[in-house]
DNA sequence: CATGAATGAGCCTTCATTCAT
DNA sequence: AATGAATGAAGGCTCATTCAT
């Protein structure tokens, strides 16, 4: 059986997630994620260089970054884009491991400086770029929708309210957040 | 110079908050907290049965909760109790600690129930009492709205946008939210 | 039964200096310090910042530097002074454990810049001082005879001569010094 | 471009001295020698069965007895031989890293007994035997002058005096360990 | 011969917590 | 109330050594 080197990195990372999700990244000692990868405490080692480096590796996965990219590789314009967002944040954060996951990273934002970049990247950048996509020119009111847009999600995803599915509500937050500027129009 | 006893224990939260904001949770040494307190070690022990304790207690004061039960006191009702809110939110979040210290805390709920506890009053109960007093009956748009709204605060207190103050920012959201709704009756 | 504060850091630093001289400064675990000197692992760190520090603590006290400085400090002078050391030499390093703890600190030399200073301290400040009052104006001659002098005492504390006892190898070695630089007048 | 077998074992053991000259036997990871010698990790321990089999190897040639050895086969006597071994010291010696190296195999000696035996030899057989060729019937003052001799090479090892150069050193100490014993005949 | 992934023991260090004073 | 010395349990990390390829 060849395993490639990948495989045995990727099992790491992956034992990761599900450690950190549980523990959080600081409660989680590294030995638990060795033992979840079926692996000795010392490979972790070898694959990266240390614990932080293993921690930001799994927070950066566990931001919604490629979703927007995706979105936004794919032409959609107007609330489409909203639509693929709102489904590729719903389709990533349906497992619990990832939205706890969520958490902790944006907590670290204020501990490791990779995470507060890629945090960067994600809220200035990628937003604005979204909101022009689907407002149009870049207005004020644009971007507060949009800010609502993102953070409705989070809300959702933070806890999800028993009797409103994903479908629903990503469907009636595009449609508050967008109509309302349509109407303004 | 006598202190009395809640003045002690007081600053011990204050220098508690301070040094969590800045390390997390469990980072942060209980030796720092005492030092910034300006007291021993030993009397951290004193006043809090385990660093679990203090935690808890700063994480529950990072929380909006007072914020919300106030506006739903004043007896307002539509928007203006969103704006109350916001008003609230932006003037608590306004200091740099308490930020970060939210996102610890959000962190923190997979890890102490206390807090699970503390979240679901926040985010189902407190949520749902606001939106009934805004839209009227529970509608699943108005709850989704709601969600817009506290998700948008939480946006731009995550990362605040250069050119939008606080004032415009809560105006505007306080429109998307509601207007959305208004037009559709 | 009280201990006072130095007490305590004492014992750890007697403790370290045996375990240090039998396994070397490196292959020394600080447990084993800790265990000879009858204190939890934890104290060896609340008394030493780190091993480092007690490495630097053990080995500075394991040169003779201050047996040249008091035999400076007493006014001897010719060859008096040489024989002050000489025996201050054989007193300190008659203790096997002292011995090897030199050799180790020499070695460390190359490793902890603190050591250097203190070793050129010694082997430059200091032997010319001896110089200057055992053979008057600084000669060559004179401190290659001082090198040769240090530089035997330290081959006898290497590997002691079975048949020659201290006494007779200082007053020997001073003659050999000594004599060949009178005659040379 | 083939490598014969001896080339590399040559190439593993001069790197093993200078990475050990540099961090001591025992804080010189073997990672470290064996990129040092361009070859893998393992490869190290093909040739060497264990670090420790290397370490002995490398503190063996760090020692001056081919020095030693080497003159004595000359069939030399009185000064020259004293001469001889001067010379091939400061020669050997000069390289700094042969230097720290040798204070480290001297640490060394407490703890590998393959070392002990070794500086036995060196301290005892061989140094009887110069002194009786040099100083003709054993004598203690001839046994302690040979030890000043040995000594003060060591001293000026151990710190190079900025003014004073390999060969006058040596003459004088010649002079001074000579001149004495023959001026008492 | 040669490689480098894999292992596991062990070390330094931190830190929450206790307790005598 | 208050202190800070003392403890002990982990935790992160290093590194010699092995072994499949």
């Amino acid at each position: 059986m060849i395993k490639d080197k990948g495989d045995v990195r990727e099992r790491i990372i992956s034992a990761a997630m599900k450690v950190f999700s549980r523990y959080g990244f600081f409660k989680a000692p590294v030995h638990l994620i060795a033992k979840e990868a079926g692996v000795s405490k010392g490979l972790v080692f070898w694959y990266f260089r240390s614990k932080r480096e293993l921690i930001i590796e799994v927070a950066r996965r566990s931001l919604p970054l490629e979703i927007i990219d995706s979105c936004l590789e794919m032409g959609l314009n107007g609330e489409k884009i909203l639509e693929c967002i709102g489904k590729g944040y719903m389709e990533k954060y349906k497992d619990p491991a990832q939205r706890s996951l969520l958490l902790h990273t944006m907590a670290l934002e204020t501990l490791y400086e990779e995470i507060t970049r890629e945090m960067n990247c994600l809220c200035e950048e990628k937003l604005n770029e979204v909101a022009e996509k689907v407002f149009g020119k870049s207005t004020i009111k644009g971007r507060v929708a949009l800010r609502a847009f993102f953070g409705g999600l989070m809300c959702y995803i933070l806890r999800k309210p028993k009797d409103i599915d994903e479908n629903t509500f990503v469907k009636n937050l595009v449609d508050i957040v967008i109509n309302d500027v349509k109407n303004k129009r």
